[in-house]
DNA sequence: CCGCGTGATGTTAGCGATCACTATTTCGCC
DNA sequence: GGCGAAATAGTGATCGCTAACATCACGCGG
């Protein structure tokens, strides 16, 4: 079936069929206006000629644009990663395209780069970058084609209420509930060390792993302790972790994902503290690895794909301007205990 | 700024510098037909209107395309994702978009279901996709396409310098020199956990992971044990690695990637063998965690960024028909003994 | 002083679809 | 039997851009 010739376009099939490009164009499209009879000569003649539609030709003509952009600051960080496929497959499944943008905080990013990397006016977008780029790139976008965008992030309940541009899960609440779990098993105080935040500051927003950390641990009157900032790489945190490890005060630590977390429960190891006898360990999204280190890790699992799939959803409903629905669900954080936690060693 | 408006077109731009459209072309383009006086009017009009030139349109018109589409088996797995990056890196220095589309082996794949999936005629393609789907998308792609495509896979390297198209490298070979590895280290023989093949069966081609490591004993005289074949994921790793970690007469493994490697030594721990000292396992890819685990895993690097930002350079000199260039380089495949490696124990 | 090459620009025709109309049947119904 | 609505099909403009060709002014050689 080599074929290297120009493909076919919707004039061949109507010259084939006898009937006008507009037809066909009413057959491609399942226009309920078409005979059957007609309907079937032109089917037959895109299936002659292997026809299948220009999606730019599609697009430019004004038609529905059956095209997502996703713009990422980071395809390797899992939850980008996760979340990406979940975009993908949705997409996939209604025949729509994926366009993947990485918005690099390596390089600098003016104003001008930001603008040059967005999508064009009005192409669907969904955006997860929680950097300061990645912020201003949003806001950009917002302003520019409110209807046609979906930012994916962590935001309470009532952020997420407020904004039907905005989708993501509560991590605030999950590292609460992770923390709280910790101090009921005996700790005196939990540490955290942290992922980056989108502002570069931490403390400063309520849904953020970091603050539902210091949250809890006010609430339950205990001190709460210097935050250890990491970069995302498991190198930085293995070096950020370190004196935190070589502090026997230390009993229970908070990561803010499981990387972070590897990189501590080795860091202990070398350190020669025993987890989860000395140390407790809690790390974040449940990576798949994460079942399998030895200790494994005690996490908070996190259903990103489901979470990209609800994007797109809600972005699509957006572009077609279709009735509002509510927000697609998908299931809560959960925490999962596994070997990395337990009480603290009862000291003389 | 906010300017939910519609987009400026070329017709603005040349409407507000009093030229043509065609000479706003030609500037945006590049041209050298264009008197410098002019060029600026057209210049600064751009600036004001804030113009970008539309894509879809371009393509439409039969310009240069600037634009990939990516097909892939999983983006889950470390070297597709990192594959992917480089891509994604080398295109958007040229201002390329990047389109992603998964060939999702867990779809049953008819082969209507594969050309729908496919980019159209033209389209510049790389495809990183190792299943029986993946290589009749391959097959496509060549009969249809074959200058407008690009496979990155493991060849050797007279594979690679047969193909025009392929770009890779050779696992079998970066497989052989682990098993030797181990062997130098005084292992009797080493058994191999492997991750699934293109085909479904084991030893058919010559640059597999698995096909390097028997060639390797049976140069060395050694019997070559059955293989273990596993998934893709870390949970049937485990599974499938049970039998192995259990047989004391099982000194080395070498495992298909990183993730079996997790799981080998997972199992191995919890069946109470000592590693390095009872058995010695060696991991593939250099997967970021793999300096982290405890002990931290020995395996092979192998720079799939490189090769996927190479992939993309071969496919643009390859669709502007420009002088074949030689295929770019990359580093070769390189072991990093870490932790998880030894000499034998002697026995009584 | 004509003719012609050359550089700068404009004009026209698509690319492959959709949209908004218009034209032709067909059919129900009084 | 005649009239208008509904069903079906076709026509032309348009999206934003590029390719190919046409035009125009200028300068130079014969």
């Amino acid at each position: 079936m080599a074929q290297p010739k120009k493909a076919a376009s919707i004039w061949d099939v109507a010259r084939l069929a006898g009937v006008s490009h507009q037809t066909v164009s009413r057959v491609v499209n399942g226009s309920p206006r078409v005979a059957a009879a007609t309907r079937d000569k032109v089917l037959e003649a895109i299936a002659e000629l292997g026809y299948r539609p220009n999606r730019l030709a599609r697009s430019l003509a004004g038609g529905a644009a059956e095209s997502v952009t996703v713009l990422t600051a980071d395809t390797s960080l899992y939850g980008a990663e996760a979340a990406l496929r979940g975009i993908e497959r949705a997409a996939r499944s209604l025949d729509w395209s994926v366009q993947i943008s990485v918005l690099d905080p390596a390089e600098t990013h003016s104003d001008a780069d930001i603008i040059a990397r967005l999508p064009r006016a009005g192409e669907p977008t969904i955006i997860m970058a929680h950097d300061e780029p990645g912020m201003r790139a949003k806001q950009t976008l917002l302003d520019t084609q409110p209807h046609a965008m979906v930012a994916i992030g962590s935001y309470t309940a009532e952020e997420l209420a407020a904004s039907p541009w905005l989708v993501g899960m509560d991590d605030g609440k999950a590292a609460a509930e992770a923390t709280r779990y910790l101090l009921a098993l005996g700790h005196d105080t939990v540490h955290h060390v942290a992922i980056p935040t989108s502002t570069g500051t931490f403390g400063g927003g309520r849904a953020h792993r970091a603050d539902g950390w210091a949250r809890v641990l006010r609430e339950a009157g205990r001190e709460v302790p210097n935050l250890v900032p990491s970069g995302w790489t498991i190198a930085e945190a293995f070096k950020a972790v370190q004196p935190l490890v070589a502090d026997p005060e230390v009993t229970a630590i908070l990561c803010g994902n499981d990387h972070l977390a590897l990189a501590t429960l080795r860091a202990a190891h070398l350190a020669g503290r025993s987890v989860p006898g000395d140390l407790s360990i809690v790390g974040f999204d449940n990576t798949p690895f994460s079942a399998f280190t030895t200790p494994a890790l005690t996490t908070v699992n996190q259903d990103f794909e489901s979470v990209g799939r609800g994007a797109f959803e809600l972005l699509r409903h957006r572009v077609d301007g279709s009735i509002p629905r509510p927000k697609p669900g998908w299931p809560e954080p959960e925490l999962i205990v596994r070997e990395t936690s337990g009480p603290p060693q009862v000291r003389p």
